[in-house]
Formats: structure tokens, C-alpha cells, sequence
DNA sequence: ATGAACCTTCCAGTACAGTGGAAGGTCAAG
DNA sequence: CTTGACCTTCCACTGTACTGGAAGGTTCAT
């Protein structure tokens, strides 16, 4: 299997394929004579593997590390807990913060829904912020 | 007021004030003799309205357009208005989309909970993800 | 034999908000 | 007079996940 197919199979680019080659995600894949990559069916669930993990939001470098444990044989499965624990804590706290922010930011919206003032202070910038 | 006094009574660096000087945000600085910025002190301010903005989650570019519409002169009111209205409907979405990825999260963690399976079969990476 | 579609490598750039460091100039104290 | 703290400019780099493009090689159909 080409890289194009590969990609057009995983819904990606062949420049994304290279990128994840070259990052440590995807091993170099064999060669034909012509030079091309070619690649075995299982490089198919590799990249499905890949887009599972980003979207439970783990970084390119924490799915490599799953990746990399897989690849010593070892069972990667307490990894990836701690891994999705520290993830969910993370989530926490930006939801908090998000959330803290919206607060925020929804008070200065209201107050800048007043009619435009008409001393609008000069050695301020805006009053609103 | 050097760079240096200016950096430590706003709490930032000098590093980032010439940064900001670069992006446009802080106007060009007067030079002393010695080729030395001079800052007066609404300078201060100008540097606290910057980091007001980004508190309330702007990005530079759009605090650098609330400053330029200050400069001519005309009140930002209502660009403040739509700025921070946008603002408002790009933290809701971004906190549903958390929310969303918090329960995958919590459901694939509570998966990984369960003791270590003794088949972890060898041609997926990892079951729970 | 030629054109299209595919592949290769390498270099560079995107957005964001800075940060690091080198090489050199200035100023006040001791 | 020298030391140290401070300042100047300029260039490059950080992290994240790609994306764009140039220059050239391969494969297949016409």
C-alpha cells in the first residue's frame, strides 16, 4: 500500500503521514524498489490508533509514548490510565478556568451594553476594560 | 522611567516590553541621551490595559485594535462591545466542546480502572483508547 | 513519447506570545 | 579605573501539529 492510499484510507494527507513517520509515531516504512513507502494493512490501525488518541486529547508526544511502550511489548494499559487521569484532571481545571473567564468577561459584556458614554475618559483607554 | 522600572511596576519583563513595542501595541518609546527608552508614567496604565485585555482572554492583535482606534482618537466602546460579545460565543462553544471531551475522558478512564487484562491482544495498540 | 498522477527529499512557514543569548554601549559606586 | 547592573540591537528559538512549495524521480495510460 502506497502512502497516498494509506492516507486516503485514514481520512489524512501524505504530508501528515511523512510528518508522523519522521516524529516517531509511525515506523519507517518499508520501501519498494522504486523508493515509494510501502505499507502493511496494520499501518492502518496505527493512524486509527493515532486519531483516537487526539481526540481524547492527548498530545503527538504522549500518544508516541503509548506507541513506544506498545513497541517493547509491553502492555501500555496503566500508562494510558495515568495518562487519561491526568488528562481529565487537566480538563478539569481549564473547564474551571474557562468557566471563571466566562464570569468575567459576560460582567464587562453587560456593562458595555450601556449607551455609548458620552464622557468617555482620555487617560483611560476604555472603561469597559 | 527606564525600561527596567516600567517592567518591574507592571510585573512583566523587558524582554516582553519591547515585544510589545515591536508588535505595535506600546507606542515607540522616547529615547534618552544615552539611546535609553524613557517611559512616562501612563505608560503604565497603556501596559495594565494590555494585560486587563488579556485577562479577559483578547489576543494581542485584538487589544492592538481596541489601541489604534483609542489613538484616533474616537472611543472604542463599541468595538470593546463586539469584541468582547464574540468572545463570550467562542468560550461558550470552546467549554461545551470540554465538556464533551470530559465525558469521552471520564468513560475511557473508567474503562482503564478495571485490573490489568492478562489478553491485551497484539495487533490493537491499547483497548481502551 | 508524452502527460498526468503519484512519489521522493528538503527547506521554510503558519499562529501565538513571548524567551534566550550574543555582542556591545552607558552609568553610578567604590 | 574597574566592576556590575542596566541598557541597546539583532537573530534565533520555544511548542504544537501540521502545511506549502520547489525540484526531481516513477508509473501507467494513451
Amino acid at each position: 500500500m502506497r502512502i497516498g492510499q494509506l492516507a486516503e484510507a485514514t481520512g489524512t494527507t501524505t504530508k501528515t503521514l511523512r510528518f508522523y513517520e519522521e516524529s516517531g509515531l509511525l515506523p519507517p516504512a518499508e520501501r519498494m524498489a522504486s523508493g515509494y513507502r510501502d505499507y502493511t494493512d496494520d499501518a492502518v490501525g496505527r493512524v486509527g490508533f493515532i486519531h483516537r488518541g487526539q481526540a481524547a486529547g492527548l498530545t503527538l508526544a504522549q500518544i508516541g509514548q503509548i506507541l513506544r511502550i506498545r513497541e517493547h511489548g509491553q502492555p501500555p494499559c496503566s500508562h494510558v490510565r495515568d495518562l487519561l487521569g491526568e488528562r481529565l484532571r487537566e480538563l478539569d481545571a481549564q473547564i474551571a478556568e474557562l468557566l471563571a473567564l466566562r464570569e468575567t468577561i459576560s460582567q464587562l459584556h453587560a456593562q458595555a451594553a450601556e449607551p455609548e458614554p458620552d464622557t468617555c475618559s482620555a487617560d483611560e483607554v476604555c472603561r469597559y476594560i
